[in-house]
DNA sequence: GCCGTTTTCGGCCCGACTGTTTTCAGTCG
């Protein structure tokens, strides 16, 4: 069964953005909030309606659902075939062009007929786009450079890219302004998110140090357009090894630090659900402070944590804020304990030489324990099918086995933990004989080939085996060049769970596979996760945090994941499975 | 279109910057 809460949430967005040019902003925001909604459920919409759910959501009614239900039953919306006629279909990617809002897109078709991307560069070349009234050479000319940024507008960047953009920047910044106090990466880079639209930069410093430093912000040598520069804020393009991102940069005053931090690390959705609640409770949230809604004396604003107090919460970690239950979690004090990096005590996904990483074992591991101090690593090579990447055959890893024997000994440790990615072949087996994985101390199982087909049936048949501990980038998706094969994770989740079998969370910036939406279905399910960088050489591993991350979006604690244990219970989690399912114990 | 132990109707977050404006609407974060 594929998942069609992708293309529902799609047409949900076409559907805002047609409302939006109606003039009907809040259908609009009721049909983008759905989308939303939809795209971060991890069960098929379907799955909803059979068992009734779906109609118990916030934020979708009657209306929406029908429309769901349609969508289900007949794979089309009649409102929105109706919808689309009344739209020119070019007007609804143009809207989110920088400088194309419903309003002004509305009246250059009502008052001057025009309705394809060509007639209206034409029109606004030709002067009679200026013309209209409340339109002027500025406008037109803003428009004209709108068009340019067509690709800029669609392409996201990965989490990792964008924190070593962040790094540099605020390190440039840092040295060369000592106006600046304090300055913090915030938006969807200190929430973590998979993907970054743009960067988000918030300033400390006096009011009459702005001007300086938003000079110094706009003339930067990177700087390929400034979009809007004001005193507190300022959005630019800067061009990082030849491709365009836009920055955002505001300064506020040290005593405006918690409300501004927490405004500018949104989401969106969390800072209007937050500032909903302030209102009911007679309070007003904007970026300065909390403030009584009638006296408009300020209550807090200093710090994060009094920002959320004052509105009677538990305060937020940044990863949780998307709007998907933890304003109700934290008014009721209940937000989980999130697992940190510093739980971390081994990696257990690592290339090494033997197939193709970059480094041998005994520099993996001596780099690896003083740099991260883990008590483990498990070296996981890949397996005969993977030619390219030199994967070994029975004969090789039991030379390997022996290797790593001889290191450990050799090193007065016992640190070094000898496992395999191997890989799961097109029925299901392993490209290893159960003789071989038997005497591994852990395996990873991963799906490297048939993309196109559904690999539910491959997987499960994987998690069945009594040696297999945990399943490598269950999705298979890369992040912006290819999506998830086909899979039932639903099955795959309670698979897991029934077999003692773990789900990994590749830490891979590329990959992050499994997503935060199914971390939070895994945890939620009592599925254990196992957080690896599958590093191939030793930069690879400084993942682990983001891998992290994303366990943290995904509302996981340290019992949820595996590798905050000590390898004693590693081994007895191992031993367990082998048990249950009539496998071969090792001797201890 | 959605929602509600102060509302089943009338709200729906709040503010910076820009261009064109003689006082503010539109767009964006
Ligand atoms: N209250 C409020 N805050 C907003 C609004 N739009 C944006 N913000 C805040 C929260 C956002 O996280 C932050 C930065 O805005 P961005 O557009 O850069 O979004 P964000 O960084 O979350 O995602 P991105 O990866 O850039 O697409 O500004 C809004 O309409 N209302
Ligand atoms: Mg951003
Ligand atoms: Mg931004
Ligand atoms: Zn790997």
């Amino acid at each position: 069964m594929y998942n069609i809460n992708k293309d529902l949430a799609n047409i949900f967005k076409k559907m805002a953005a047609i409302y939006e040019f109606l003039d009907d902003r809040f259908r609009a925001m009721a049909y983008q909030r759905a989308a939303h909604i939809i795209e971060d459920l991890p069960d098929d919409v379907r799955n909803y309606i059979l068992t009734g759910k779906l109609y118990s959501i916030k934020g979708i009614g009657p209306s929406i659902a029908s429309k769901i239900e349609e969508y289900v039953n007949t794979g089309k919306i009649q409102k929105y075939e109706e919808l689309k006629k009344k739209v020119p279909e070019d007007f609804i990617e143009l809207v989110d062009l920088p400088g194309f809002g419903p309003k002004t897109l509305k009246r250059i078709h009502d008052e001057l007929g025009i309705s394809t991307k060509e007639e209206l560069i034409k029109a606004l070349k030709d002067g009679r786009i200026e013309q209209l009234p409340g339109f002027g050479p500025k406008k037109v000319e803003n428009m004209l450079k709108g068009l340019q940024m067509y690709e800029l507008s669609k392409r996201r960047i990965l989490l990792w890219e964008a924190l070593e953009i962040s790094r540099y920047l605020v390190d440039k910044l840092k040295k060369n302004l000592k106006e600046i106090k304090d300055i913090e990466v915030v938006g969807s880079v200190r929430r973590r998110k998979e993907t970054i639209g743009d960067l988000d930069i918030l300033v400390i410093a006096e009011d009459k140090d702005r001007t300086k430093i938003m000079d110094y912000f706009t003339s930067l040598p990177e700087i390929s357009q400034i979009l809007v520069k004001g005193p507190k804020k300022s959005s630019v393009v800067m061009k990082f090894e030849g491709k365009e991102r836009q920055v955002d940069l505001r300064i506020f005053r040290k005593d405006e630090w918690g409300a501004a931090l927490q405004y500018f690390t949104g989401s969106k959705q969390h800072n209007v659900h937050l500032r909903e609640i302030a209102k009911e409770k007679g309070l007003k949230i904007n970026e300065y402070g909390v403030y009584k809604a009638d006296t408009e004396e300020k209550i807090a604003g200093e710090t994060e944590e009094s920002v959320y107090n004052a509105v009677g919460m538990d305060w937020i970690p940044p990863e949780l804020r998307e709007d998907r239950g933890e304003i109700e979690a934290a008014l009721q004090h209940k937000l989980p304990e999130l697992v940190e990096l510093k739980d971390i005590k081994g990696d257990m996904h690592v290339h090494s030489t033997w197939s193709d990483g970059v480094n041998e074992i005994k520099d993996i591991a001596e780099f690896v324990k003083k740099r991260y101090g883990y008590e483990y690593i498990v070296i996981t090579d890949h397996s005969k099918s993977q030619r390219v990447a030199r994967g070994l055959d029975e004969e090789r890893i039991l030379k390997e086995i022996e290797e790593v024997k001889i290191l450990n000994k050799m090193m007065g440790w016992d640190f070094i933990k000898i496992g395999t990615e191997v890989d799961i072949l097109l029925d299901g087996s392993l490209d290893f004989p159960d003789e071989i994985l038997s005497k591994l101390d852990w395996v990873v199982a991963s799906v490297h080939s048939h993309f196109n087909r559904d690999n539910t049936d491959r997987i499960i048949k994987a998690m069945e085996n009594p040696y297999v501990n945990v399943i490598g980038h269950p999705t298979g998706r890369l992040i912006g060049l290819r999506e998830a094969y086909p899979v039932d994770m639903d099955a795959v989740i309670k698979k897991a769970k029934e077999t003692g079998t773990a789900l990994e969370i590749n830490a891979q910036p590329r990959r992050l596979d499994i997503n935060d939406i199914w971390i939070r279905k895994a945890v939620e399910e009592g599925v254990k996760l196992v957080i690896s960088t599958d590093s191939h050489n030793l930069g690879n591993f400084a993942f682990m945090e983001i891998g992290v991350a994303q366990a943290r979006r995904g509302w996981a604690t340290k019992k949820d994941i595996l590798n905050t244990k000590s390898w004693k219970e590693i081994q007895k989690f191992v031993e367990d499975k082998r048990k249950r399912l009539g496998g071969v114990l090792q001797k201890r």
